[in-house]
DNA sequence: TGTACATCAGTGAACGCGCGTTCACTGATGTAC
DNA sequence: TGTACATCAGTGAACGCGCGTTCACTGATGTAC
């Protein structure tokens, strides 16, 4: 019972950090003791939970990274039914981070401007995702012509195109229209653009540096 | 003469903001005393140059902006000579860059995590650079198959690409081997998959939702 | 060239404020018998 | 069930610190005559 209060807490401290971020701060930006204002605690009472900042902000990293592997798995038990359907699989996912907004909020504004040991966290978080999708588009039979190396850029460019399609999808932004329909529509043609290029990317080696350029030749 | 002399001390604090922004720290993490101190002046000097911290934050903006034009005025000067060679143009952006490291690390590190009013600048600057972009590919005969709406995503992903990467680009990270060179061609690889997706782009128009997925047909 | 005055970049003292962190504490909950 | 003791989440006062900003100032540079 004291314990479960205490998690209770814990998770009130967590929220309340999240809910700081709205404000349009950075993590950094945020105080402890504004932290503790918003529980409703003395900031004292900080230090029974976390033995600083950067710790709480780490946990949140942990929380967002297994919140986005929900978000993969749900994703991915998808694609097994409709094959490869990026529609589908962008309308989860677009589905999942709205249900999440502030803590994919925090992972958009801190991915690069973070504190240095949240970043490193992050970065971390973003390898293991490029990895599994290795994995992935490894067993699908389309994307056998390419090679380990050049699966694992395709893979990096699909995470990172994800990821700094948040932003867009996460802000309120304008109100007019229906910017979130839009801006899931530019995130699944994007997408499309990349499998596309996968579809037809033939071997290109640069050890000959001369014409090897893509766009330049026919 | 004095007029001269206060133009070099503005440019001092300027320089000493992104110097401090080597330490780890967001641009909101560096205090107006910090900057004054390093540049050698009294806190209370700022204010002969700027009115806050804001406006320092949106002379960089300015800054970055036109370095990142020149940046692109050159890689287009290029194209022009050897016609869409990415891995050429790729070369010449890394190169300058590389030596204009602090400049890029603050557009890298600010890009979504900075204040509102500077990342709204960034993001300004962004949307200038794709609307560019989408005007040059126009250009181009090779891209006369796409719609001008398929146009503008195909830049916002090249622009929102190349950005991701100045992190890879700009960061000491590991010493061991050529990790910049390792960056350059992941950068040039990733331009390639986008290019070729777009060489082989079919006007795909969702408008009939049935079998519209790109990846789960043939 | 010399003198009187204006400009203004940089000075230095002072302020009030919110911050992170310390410390000894309180009192409700949990445990042993 | 009742009593004695232990645990520990949260309290509240206090601290020293760096911050942004105010204000009246200084003295070198620039301008007018």
């Amino acid at each position: 019972m004291r314990a479960e209060k205490k998690l209770q807490t814990r998770q009130s401290l967590l929220d309340a950090a999240l809910a700081l971020m709205e404000t349009g701060r950075g993590f950094s930006g945020i105080s402890l003791r504004e932290i503790t204002r918003e529980v409703g605690i003395v900031p004292t009472a900080f230090y029974r939970h976390f033995p600083d900042m950067e710790s709480l902000g780490l946990a949140l990293v942990e929380e967002v990274s297994s919140s986005f592997r929900e978000a993969i798995r749900l994703v991915r038990s998808n694609q097994f039914e409709h094959l490869g359907a990026i529609s589908a699989s962008v309308q989860i996912f677009v589905d999942y981070v709205v249900a999440h907004r502030q803590l994919f909020l925090f992972l958009a504004r801190e991915q690069y401007g973070g504190a240095s040991v949240v970043r490193q966290a992050i970065e971390d978080m973003q390898q293991r995702f490029i990895t599994d999708l290795v994995a992935d588009l490894k067993l699908m039979p389309k994307q056998r012509h390419l090679r380990d190396d050049d699966l694992e850029i395709l893979a990096d460019l699909i995470v990172k195109t994800v990821f700094s399609s948040l932003p867009e999808l996460i802000n309120p932004a304008e109100l007019k229209g229906a910017p979130l329909q839009l801006a899931q529509d530019r995130l699944e043609s994007k997408l499309r653009f990349i499998f596309m290029g996968a579809k037809y990317w033939r071997g290109i080696r640069w050890a000959a540096s001369s014409s090897d350029g893509a766009t330049a030749s026919e």
